[in-house]
DNA sequence: CGTTCATTTGAGAAACCTCAAGATTGGTGG
DNA sequence: CCACCAATCTTGAGGTTTCTCAAATGAACG
């Protein structure tokens, strides 16, 4: 375990250690604040890569474009998560990174990030483990998009989101999603029409309710209704033990 | 395109940087080799997180488990593909590396990685490439489950599967999977009877032959073939310009 | 040489997609 | 503040892909 100075939400908490890497970045290494508004890229793919960027907030996309025209968001970035990993293996970003909202990102020079963990070795540990969140939670979302039907695909979705925000200390009985129908569909492999009707009914079995405010205000009773929904889709017969 | 074939053993090609991290690891770390056969888990999903794996020989899949039985195949690796990088986040695997056939692992101790990193900067520049290229390959194989139909996912897995062979330098003519069909379809989100309709089509469009050995050696005449059919599944109507 | 597992193929069912029409929302200019 | 426009969202009906269930064939192994 790294020490670093820890920071009043609690030691040991998750909103402590998001803060924590953001502070140890911003005392151990030169830091270059860039300012995006909605559908800004943070980068491009094809684009040289030599700096990795850390949240500090808002919301923002990774979009895979294939060469014919498929396009697919396969990751979805909150304060603290890092981007630009996918660009260090071959010198190129291989996504587009789109702000779905103002925000603000930390722009840190790669080879300056490694030379500086040979003296403050948390910023290695950062680093990798970062990319191995995402490496997990990658391979969550091919869990969820191979073995879930549509409806606990966007239950799942919903718990993700409102989970992110929790860990980063926002309440999530209500949320806010930045993405359109279309977006969500595309993250989980299916039509905007599907996303539309899962939610229409999960509002209707409670899981969920729509806020006054608009289609995109989602409130959440109880996020443990949600898990209990994914599981309800998967295993119906549970009970039915004899 | 990459030119693998022509200089096989080159220096700056694909074959030769895979051996040549392989020759770096048993020239800079103390390296523990093990032997792993059919079936066996090289780790498991809960077990204390401390040492990565590089293969040196042999087959192998991922599996993530989720609480309630679903299991999904989230990755192929073959020579030169670390495993155990989703367990340094949690300090704990999250996922089954298994064996496929038999082989040979290089177990390498994390803290002594980073240890001997100090004086050789090259091992930091492989584990991170190695992570960087499979963020990148989990973002396409998110691409193929969202975006392609069942034909153009099995395709694109018999294409993937050659490139790996074609990079380190074997024949790709000619590959023997080590998966069952139900394998198979697990990694790419369909059912065994789907995958094997889609390689009995395939075979019906002369795209791929079955060896006389048997089912799972599969002849591919030309890697190219399998692009175009992929993309003609996408854009059906690509000629149809006026 | 039988037993077991893997594979192929068919027929019907289910989930999801496509197409289409309204309804709602958010922004903009009068 | 209101009216209008464009974008987003909802809902329905019908079509397509894929899944499920089932049976037969082929391969592997003691």
């Amino acid at each position: 375990m790294t020490e670093v100075t820890r920071s009043p939400k609690g030691p040991g908490s998750v909103v402590g250690r998001i803060a924590d890497v953001l502070q140890l970045l911003q005392d151990s290494m030169p830091i270059q604040r860039r300012i995006v508004r909605p559908g800004d890229s943070v980068y491009q793919v094809g684009q040289a890569f030599g700096t990795l960027y850390v949240v500090n907030s808002g919301y923002y996309k990774m979009v895979n474009l294939s060469g014919e025209g498929r396009e697919q968001v396969v990751g979805l970035y909150f304060k603290g998560d890092w981007l630009g990993l996918d660009g260090i293996a071959t010198a190129h970003y291989t996504c587009d990174a789109v702000a779905m909202d103002t925000g603000e990102v930390w722009a840190i020079r790669y080879d300056a990030l490694i030379q500086a963990a040979a003296h403050t070795p948390a910023l290695l540990t950062a680093l990798h483990e970062a990319m191995s969140r995402e490496l997990t939670r990658d391979h969550e979302s091919m869990l969820s998009l191979c073995t879930l039907p549509a409806d606990a695909r966007v239950a799942g979705f919903l718990r993700y989101w409102a989970h992110a925000l929790a860990q980063r200390g926002q309440r999530t009985d209500q949320i806010t999603l930045r993405m359109t129908r279309a977006e969500i569909g595309n993250y989980l492999g299916m039509t905007l029409e599907t996303v539309s009707r899962a939610l229409s009914r999960l509002a209707r079995g409670d899981v969920i309710r729509f806020s006054e405010k608009g289609r995109r205000d989602i409130q959440i009773p109880q996020v443990d209704a949600l898990t209990a929904f994914i599981q309800s889709t998967v295993a119906p017969m549970a009970a039915a033990v004899h």
